[in-house]
DNA sequence: CGCCACATTGAAGGCAGTCAAAGGTGGTGG
DNA sequence: CCACCACCTTTGACTGCCTTCAATGTGGCG
């Protein structure tokens, strides 16, 4: 049952076992594989999704096809609020990076659910700033780094975020393909392999397909800054 | 008394008279000069700030002293909702572009707030659905368009917005100096500069001084679009 | 009238995207 | 187990947009 996941995300966080319930009841299960395209920018937003299982990527395209992720959305965490509280349209094509089991939440019914439930709605609150915090960043980096400082801003968080699971942040392995990598960090594939190999030359970083040790971290941490390489 | 705004503020839209003197109590008011700080970067993120009056800018600052404007805040626009409710600092800069007067809301005490009623939950939702979408659409710019179809795509916004207020959307004032808008758009006034010269030499819009009128708004769509000058 | 901030223009250089081709890698089926 | 194929990654050469630096133009205001 999909009770025990909702409970783990994090905008139903500290809900009873009941009022789970009552969220599940208002949801519809959807499970689609690897590849598929959950919607398409522009179609009609009639809700938003929570992911129970796999990855989402949300993304935009550009005139010409290059592709600039927006986000990936794991298990727990929900996707496409925006478009379903603001109306109208989806703003950004969204895509199943793997077998995937979502759960969709209709506008309507789930303002309802928040109705009742204030809690809810504070999970509600707190998870877009999250989102909002995390779009912040990205304009920053996107506007005023290159693309040096934003791979040495990634690899710092992917080892912090390591070092805290694991207890040993000096390896870390790059949780998808490079040319993904790159469009999250708005650049293309050709540009992040430079870039790293300009990192590895600087006996910044060691690198051995989608492992990365950190050999530098201090050095890291100034390019992450704006230093040049 | 500030009341009547209030009730005027998307988010708090809908509510009763008594209700809007509940939000009006948890709230503190702030006034300030043009040109102060309302809060740096880094700075403890105790609760957001609502314009009553005036207009605010949200930027970050590059390593180098680049500005990035993230947004500019209106009456009736609340902003730092992501700060406040996702905790910890303020992840920008705030500044008075104007003399300013603003409500400030402390956290903890918009939070019982939300409680008691869940209308008030639903604006802040909607508020924050509408400045994600602000949001993406900055990434989406800054990572795959170039400065001429930003600039376009600002112009077109602009002069669709006087369409809406005056009924006459050809001819639109620049509402900041072109440095400040070199910086929203993610560039500098050099650069602008060109820019706008481009765009006047290929006969689509005419400039003087901060006015711009539009003359061949089919090919400005086109450029917005991504068509190259 | 002259100052000051903002705006414009020119020249030069760099970062990063595109195109093209070669080298790797993993997965599948024989 | 190996061979093949598709896809990803890397590398090189080239181009172009944009930033930087520097100098000149301009408009408002005391």
């Amino acid at each position: 049952m999909s009770a025990s996941v909702l409970g783990k995300a994090p905008i139903f966080r500290g809900l009873g076992e009941e009022e789970l319930r009552q969220v599940a009841g208002v949801a519809v299960r959807r499970s689609l594989p690897a590849g598929e395209t959950v919607f398409a920018e522009g179609d009609q937003a009639q809700g938003f999704y929570l992911v129970l299982k796999g990855k989402v990527k949300v993304f935009k395209l550009s005139p010409d096809g290059r592709e600039q992720i927006l986000r990936t959305v794991t298990p727990g965490q929900q996707f496409a609020e925006a478009a379903a509280f603001s109306g109208g349209e989806y703003p950004a094509f969204a895509q199943a990076l793997t077998n995937c089991e979502l759960l969709f939440f209709e506008t309507e019914r789930f303002r309802k659910l928040i109705a009742a439930h204030p809690d809810v709605a504070m999970g509600m609150i707190v998870a877009q700033a999250n989102l909002q915090r995390h779009l912040v960043q990205m304009v920053e980096e996107l506007a005023l780094k290159e693309v040096g400082a934003r791979l040495a801003k990634y690899l710092l968080d992917l080892s912090v975020r390591r070092q805290r699971a694991t207890g040993q942040g000096d390896v870390v392995r790059l949780p998808m393909k490079k040319t993904e990598l790159a469009s999250r960090l708005g650049t293309v594939s050709e540009t992040l392999s430079r870039t790293l190999r300009k990192l590895q030359e600087a006996d910044i970083i060691a690198v051995k397909g989608s492992q990365v040790r950190v050999l530098d971290r201090e050095r890291l941490v100034q390019v992450a800054a704006g230093l040049k390489l």
